[in-house]
DNA sequence: TCTACTGTACCGGCTAGACGGTATACACAA
DNA sequence: TTGTGTATACCGTCTAGCCGGTACAGTAGA
């Protein structure tokens, strides 16, 4: 059934994120999943086999978002530099969340993550790039990107970080 | 002792820090670390009683590392800018292992692992700041570390990206 | 004798996963 | 319309094995 509500599926993956994001890939434990989700056990086991089927459903929502944002990141109203930054640091949206956890899970050395995630980024990098038409630009913005995005999901996030890089790219006549 | 060659326990801390960064912190087990040390678990437990104070030790020694790392960035010949990035991206030193290491650990929501961290990066940007005489810059340019270095823990790191950011730098009378 | 270990044996708790069972819905057939 | 069968979507329990930590007896060198 697609839906009218929050399918279990979904909840559980939902949960699974969370728990990757708020507490670290050692606290993601099927049972603590299971509770967050609130299905049994035996009940998340039904929807992912294993704890990788659980991954696996994880990573490929998190392409379909991925492809979603680069969409809305070539269409942006303010352009793509703009809200490829400002959507870089914390948004709380659905797709950050799932961004670090996909981020939490390569650490564990999962490659398929790692591809996820070097995927999302060639993704941006390419709408960077074709917007600026300026490859060490494109990059450095993306740089400046990743670190927005470190600093935060290390809680280090400075106050008026944005600000400051708005500030600095102005003087570089972009934005 | 303050070693001739590298001690029992600084081993076990260099193997801990090793573990974490190419295998993740669940990897990082109490029996995986004596084994990798060379030492038996009841050696391990004789230099850390706990796991919690081999992250206590490890943190300390980052600490150290961090304040010697800062000397050197003040008084680097190519300037503190030139020397901080060339040092965000992977240089395979004892002191980047250890920041990796960290980072692991703050990612499991340990609190002191992150104020480390964060007192590493107030450092870093007050060199940044003194020398720049430009907060907004001071604050790109960590973030532009911050970014290489989260690349180079994910494994993304984009060719070249360093030449791409010394190119931008430049068009900002920075280097 | 003290320090710095080695090695083994053990325990309690947690973890992934297996497994058997249950409730509901729908389908076809007599 | 009643009975039989099948699929979906779960629940709750159990177990093998791993992990952190304890305990302790022994050893080699300074």
């Amino acid at each position: 059934m697609a839906a009218a509500e929050r399918s279990t599926r979904d909840r559980v993956l939902d949960s699974f994120e969370t728990l990757l994001v708020t507490a670290g890939s050692r606290a993601a434990t099927l049972d603590a999943v299971a509770a967050h989700a609130n299905v049994s056990k035996g009940g998340l086991l039904y929807h992912f086999p294993s704890k990788d089927e659980l991954v696996v459903g994880m990573l490929t929502r998190l392409r379909e978002q991925g492809e979603a944002d680069a969409t809305k990141m070539r269409t942006a109203k303010k352009g793509p530099v703009d809200y490829y930054l400002s959507t870089s640091a914390h948004t709380g949206s659905d797709f950050d969340r799932a961004l670090v956890a996909a981020a939490r899970i390569a650490q564990e050395h999962d490659q398929r993550a790692s591809e996820a995630l070097a995927d999302l980024r060639e993704g941006w990098f390419t709408v960077l790039r074709e917007h600026l038409g300026d490859e060490a630009l494109a990059r450095t913005i993306q740089l400046i990107g990743d670190g927005l995005y470190f600093d935060d999901t290390m809680g280090l996030q400075a106050k008026g970080a944005l600000t400051h890089v708005r500030n600095v790219l102005r003087r570089l006549d972009v934005l």
